[in-house]
DNA sequence: CTAATTGGTAACCGCTCGGTTACGGTTTTG
DNA sequence: CAAAACCGTAACCGAGCGGTTACCAATTAG
C-alpha cells in the first residue's frame, strides 16, 4: 500500500498525528483510539509498509515512530498540482542574499508546543 | 468522500495531473486514460464531491477543471505532521533581508517541460 | 427531422478494506 | 517455574470501491 492509500483512512491519519508527538507502543495507541488492538496493529503494519512509520523492538515492547520522509510522494504530488506557489523554488537563483540580524522583541517563542509537564 | 480518499486512487491522481494542464472534457480524459468513459465519469463525480475539481457546463459538453483549493486539507495535514521543516515560517522574523541581484549565467530555463511540438 | 456526439446513471460483479474475536509466541515480572 | 503483559496473525464478515456493459437524456451537426 502506498502513502496515498495509507492516508485515506481517518484512523490512520489520527494515529500519525498521535505519533507526531513522539513514538508510542501499540497498547498506548489502541487506548488512545476507539478501535481494538489488532486493528491498530494492522494499521501500523500498513503504515510501515507505506514508509510512514518506523518500528523499533525493545524487548517485549514495540515502539512505532512517525517517519516523515514517507510523506515525500504526497508533498511531491502537491507540488506537481500547484506548480506556481509564491516562488518556484529557483526564484532565488542568481541572487545574493545578505542577512543582518536586528534586535527586536522576540515573539514569545511558541508556548503552544508540548510541555504539559504540569500533569 | 474527502480529499484524502479521493487521492488514494492512482487513476484519480492521474486525472488530476492531466487537469493540471488545463480543463478537459470527459471524452478526452477517457481517451487519455486506460478506463472506460463511465469510470471516468464516476471518478470525476467523486473528485468534484471532494472539492478537487470544478465543473462548467457548455452545451452538451462538460468541462472539468482542477480546483487547487481542495488540496488544503492535504497541505494542512502535511504541516501538522512536519511542524519544523527548514524554517518554522517565522524564522525570518526579526531579521533584515537585503537582496542584491547578481549577473550570472542563467540555467537554461528548464527545457524538460512539455513542448513535444516536433511530433 | 434524423443522426451523431457527449455524458450521466443503473445494474451487476469481483475484490479489497476495516473491523471483530480467538489464538499463539515472546518477554518481563513475581 | 508460573503468570502476566505485549503484540502479531488467522479466520471471518459486512460494506464499499472500482470496473464493466447497457441504457437514456440532452445537445449539436447534416
Amino acid at each position: 500500500m502506498d502513502a496515498f492509500a495509507a492516508l485515506a483512512d481517518p484512523v490512520r491519519r489520527a494515529l500519525l498525528l498521535t505519533l507526531a508527538t513522539g513514538p508510542a507502543r501499540v497498547v498506548d495507541l489502541a487506548a488512545a483510539h476507539p478501535i481494538s488492538r489488532p486493528a491498530v496493529s494492522k494499521h501500523l503494519r500498513l503504515l510501515t509498509e507505506a514508509g510512514l512509520t518506523a518500528v523499533e523492538d525493545r524487548g517485549r515492547e514495540r515502539h512505532y515512530a512517525l517517519n516523515r520522509s514517507g510523506l515525500a510522494p504526497v508533498s511531491g504530488l502537491l507540488h506537481e498540482l500547484c506548480p506556481t506557489p509564491p516562488f518556484p523554488e529557483t526564484a532565488l537563483d542568481g541572487l545574493d542574499l545578505e542577512v543582518r540580524r536586528t534586535v527586536r522583541a522576540r515573539p514569545p517563542s511558541r508556548p503552544d508546543l508540548q510541555q504539559e509537564d504540569t500533569a
